[in-house]
DNA sequence: GATTAAACCTACCTACGGGTATAGTAGAAT
DNA sequence: ATTCTACTATACCCGTAGGTAGGTTTAATC
């Protein structure tokens, strides 16, 4: 007498092909992971959450590994556009800096973005540990070269291009930590009074 | 046949009594923690640091919860006293501001002031996870209360103090991530640099 | 309506690591 | 010497969670 499996196969989703259901069970899994935290995320959660059994996960992906490197992946090319969007703008070194810092802010506040700040590399083992410190670090080296170049160009004030980098993107990683999107802020408004926060750092005197 | 054991007894280290040799625990734990994570120390490694085996640790604390929720407690006891230290010299709200950044700045590159920064509280189950939350916030708004301060007497900018403080504790904290000491540049250069580039948000303005 | 491939499940294995039961030793006090 | 306490080790338990073997359902296709 099988539980009446009216609506099954409904698991991860009706609709979607096989990569489009993959692509949930990451989205679904970045979720948890912000909400729980990957090491008290159990792939069962996970497996639940898409009404769903653990091997049926094992369908679409390899180990749990490789969930949080996807995902991480995910988050990390999403950075790296933002920084290429803004480099490749035709703005001064500080308009480049503010375009993809307003990007930035608000990709850090969903769960991808989350998790590539709150995840600890040292969860992933030497080839993906190695490969997702070189993407967060691509990041990082090209934010300061926009600001070099900002304050070559006279847009922005004479410092260490990478402790102004390491400033600004502690101040802009917080987001991720205490922000919520209930509170009655919003990212755009605290980005704007981030931003105000640096001007002396960032507009170069005259 | 036992196995010669010459200068057994060592153990946790030689000299130092009961809450010595828990204290000498508790260090090494916060400088494993720091060095590998919370979730990939093994007591056993701990154990080991310390040329003991594991019921022997047990024999100083009751848990790995314990023994992290100690370690937390430590570093947000000293946090605490920083800005009870800060508070109660007789500067303006801007020098109570900078007399805690400096020495937070510090704090947090030490191994209990990096596990405060770093640990997940997600971690601590109940209670513990409580208190640690208490411990953390009791820091962050006794800052607010000093920005606002600063505001009032006109030392500081008028700004919301919440933010800045988020803005402020997001760029040192981000120290406990990057900043190593072997590097070219102190934690006081650092200090300095990360308190220049705040200047146009703290300096009020005429 | 039989075939097939993808999707899915039940039931299991296994390693790991926190924690313990138990027993033994060193040294101080009696 | 005996005994007591603090300390340490060996050997084990056991829950948990990642991962798998192998069979079943679904639905599209012939």
């Amino acid at each position: 007498m099988k539980p009446s499996r009216e609506a099954r196969r409904i698991g991860v989703k009706e609709k979607a092909d096989h990569d489009g259901r993959r692509h949930i069970i990451l989205c679904e899994a970045a979720r948890l992971f912000t909400l729980n935290g990957f090491q008290n995320t159990k792939l069962v959660d996970l497996a639940d959450r898409l009404n769903v059994t653990k091997p049926t996960l094992y369908h679409y992906i390899e180990s749990k590994e490789e969930i949080i490197h996807q995902v991480l992946t995910i988050g990390n090319e999403r950075n790296a556009s933002l920084v290429r969007q803004a480099r490749d703008s035709s703005e001064s070194g500080l308009g480049k800096l503010e375009i993809f810092l307003r990007g930035y802010a608000r990709a850090t506040v969903d769960d991808f973005g989350r998790c590539v700040i709150l995840a600890d590399p040292r969860m992933l083992s030497g080839r993906l540990r190695e490969q997702h410190r070189q993407a967060y670090r691509y990041v990082l080296d090209e934010i300061a070269d926009i600001i070099g170049e900002g304050i070559r160009d006279g847009s922005i004030r004479d410092c260490d291009p990478h402790l102004l980098t390491f400033a600004l993107m502690g101040t802009f990683n917080s987001l991720s930590i205490w922000f919520h999107h209930e509170g009655k802020m919003t990212v755009e408004d605290v980005t704007e009074a981030f931003l105000g926060f640096f001007e002396s750092a960032m507009a170069a005197k005259p």
